[in-house]
DNA sequence: AACTAATCGAGACGGTACGTCCTGTCTTTGA
DNA sequence: TCAAAGACAGGACGTACCGTCTCGATTAGTT
């Protein structure tokens, strides 16, 4: 709220985020150790019991902090989780241009499938539904899906550029399909037949190849 | 739906032991225009307020209802919301064989998208985050998911029928692609240009079609 | 209500009676064997689980009966305990002068501890408790309270009249304190001593003796 | 009552561990006129409306207080009404020794007969009635019952070493049939006759004062 | 033999209270 | 200042009764 060092931050009175060179503010900091043990206990209970049965207070007892310790950090359950998704769920999206685009999309489907998919529905349809505070939906797509949602779109252009698809190719519809059958699989309850993302990513291709519109 | 007894049988209440055709079970029935106005007033708050913020409350409040007639015929908020969804919320499926069954499949697209994309999202949330009670989320993909993915997969069949799409075609990625595209727009936020429905049914018919394993 | 045969009974329509001769009333007549095995499940029950854990559906049950049978016989759980205490709880209490007042007493007393004490109380408790109904209240009086009241006190005149007690001795107070001390013992929850009755019925000839009065 | 620390300690919150006599319990300390409030709105209703008519969301309201902040002090509404009488109720019981145990024994009686007996009827009833829970009717008579009752009977200790009643008599027997007729009266509803407290520990006196054994 | 009128079983209905749980804010003491 | 602890208002949840009601199916006596 009223606290000097800007931060684009979460929310009430994010850390002073280290490279404001400024004198820090004044009293007690925050205990690091607490805060890390906060993210994580979010994260464990959001694939345990679920984000509608996640607690403040069981993850405050799990973290070994106080409820308002949390407050502290995150103004919200939305808040918290979104950002635990975001902070120690996973920062390691390779930012080098790919040499491989259709076999990193390959694989990225596959670890987004098996690592974010299931939360990232729950916590959707949580955010989606609770209207009157669109903070929280914004924030998680900031967060967590547009960083992958660009990822995967660069992987896409690198392929055209390579001239594997084609220069009128719709990346936007491949990309909506390509990662939403990952979710449809979630919501329709199919077991993912092995391969199912090299099959995906290939009928992409075929779809948008260079000739595909060529065809008599 | 306008069918009085036979009930769309959620939770309490078994079916009337089906070998007596006719014969009404005892007791007084389940006054039907309650039941009509419950499902209503569901539909309509889980569009107004989302489905975290629906109460039961507030639906027997809405539906001119007392909370035991609610609580009566749905055992739970993820039963009355699904049931809502799947008895007043659209018992329109044509079954007659398609003549058109691309045309028709960017249709039902568009519909889905319009009528169920949204709550669909919120509830399956919902659901798939309450671990420990498997049983709504079977319900809702029984009652809603189910029929209307059988319902676009019959459609994919009979373009392969036709010759529209190729026998060695992969229908059930297909589907999850098609479907799923219209889930990931909710959730990246991105939002549709028109034509979106045929354009990916277009990409899937180019991608599978007869030819398209064939190309040089 | 609209009951040709009168009958001061419990509530709504009470049996005809017997012996009013005129010609029994239209309809079918009401299943004896029911009626008892109500009064009697709720004795049972009321022994059991107490009054205020004593619901109508549990005595429906167990006497086998529908919850609308036993409405139609009592208007209230009030009157269906209150009655069933009447009725099957106690209708033997002699009437034929006493030979030995104070022995007649003692057991009495002790009777009415073993057998009525506890339930007396807590059924009391609830009819006091329940204002704005004091109809219960007087029912129970009336159908337990007072009889058994005036035997005791016919033993008290008997002793009287035999110069047990003094002329000028008061019955009323004789009567409460030698039967509220019944009730004492249940609110203090002191057990009873045995010998408990006489000792009491004896303070009681002690003080209120044709001498008593007279000691230097 | 006005003290801070050293609560009643009903139910929830055990006592501060006993150990550490001063420094106070960690966290925000309860509202003390929060608590003041609630037990004064129950006695209230307990007055008003009765034990089985009194809600805890009521007794709440009329404390200006949520419903969560009665359930932190009480477990239960039997815990809550019995710390209620205990409290607010009396907490007046002279301890020094009387210089005039049997005038004291009458005023005690007359007192409690206006001021408890009729809720401590109720409570009681619905106490002994509830099987299954003890806990509340121990409590009960622990925090109202006993105290009263030792409070009389250390009048007839103290009448008894100045030789009013004969050292053989049975003290225990003398108090239950002196307590017992307040709430015989009660039960029977017999209207008290102006002097019954007088004449009843009167009757007590005469029955068992000295020379009561003695008589020709 | 049909009619009438009450009973019976079964269960829906409105209403009310219960006790639990969780959220987000606040008020303490102590570090 | 932060941290720990916990009180607080508010509100939803699902359960359990109560007393009333509406059904169809019985079961008598009456016509």
């Amino acid at each position: 709220m009223t606290v000097p060092g800007a931060s684009t931050a979460s929310a009430p009175s994010g850390p002073p985020s280290a490279e404001t060179p400024c004198s820090r503010p004044p009293g007690r900091p925050r205990d690091t150790r607490a805060s890390h043990a906060i993210t994580e206990a979010a994260l464990r209970q959001l694939a345990d019991v679920g984000y509608a049965n996640l607690s403040m207070e069981s993850v405050a007892g799990e973290a070994g902090v106080s409820r308002a310790t949390v407050y502290r950090r995150f103004r919200d359950k939305a808040d918290l989780v979104t950002a635990a998704i975001a902070a120690n769920g996973g920062g390691d999206l390779p930012d080098t241009p790919s040499a491989d685009p259709k076999g990193d999309l390959v694989s990225y489907l596959e670890e987004f499938d098996e690592r974010f998919a299931e939360s990232c529905l729950e916590v959707l349809g949580a955010l989606v539904g609770a209207r009157e505070e669109p903070h929280a939906l914004a924030l998680h797509r900031d967060r967590v899906i547009s960083p992958r949602n660009a990822y995967a779109r660069s992987l896409l252009e690198e392929a055209q550029r390579r001239g594997e698809l084609s220069p009128q190719a719709d990346l936007e519809l491949a990309l909506q399909m390509v990662a939403g059958s990952v979710f449809y699989r979630r919501v329709s309850g199919a077991d993912s037949s092995p391969g199912w993302a090299k099959r995906a990513v290939h009928a992409i291709w075929e779809s948008m190849g260079p000739l595909s519109s060529r065809r008599p």
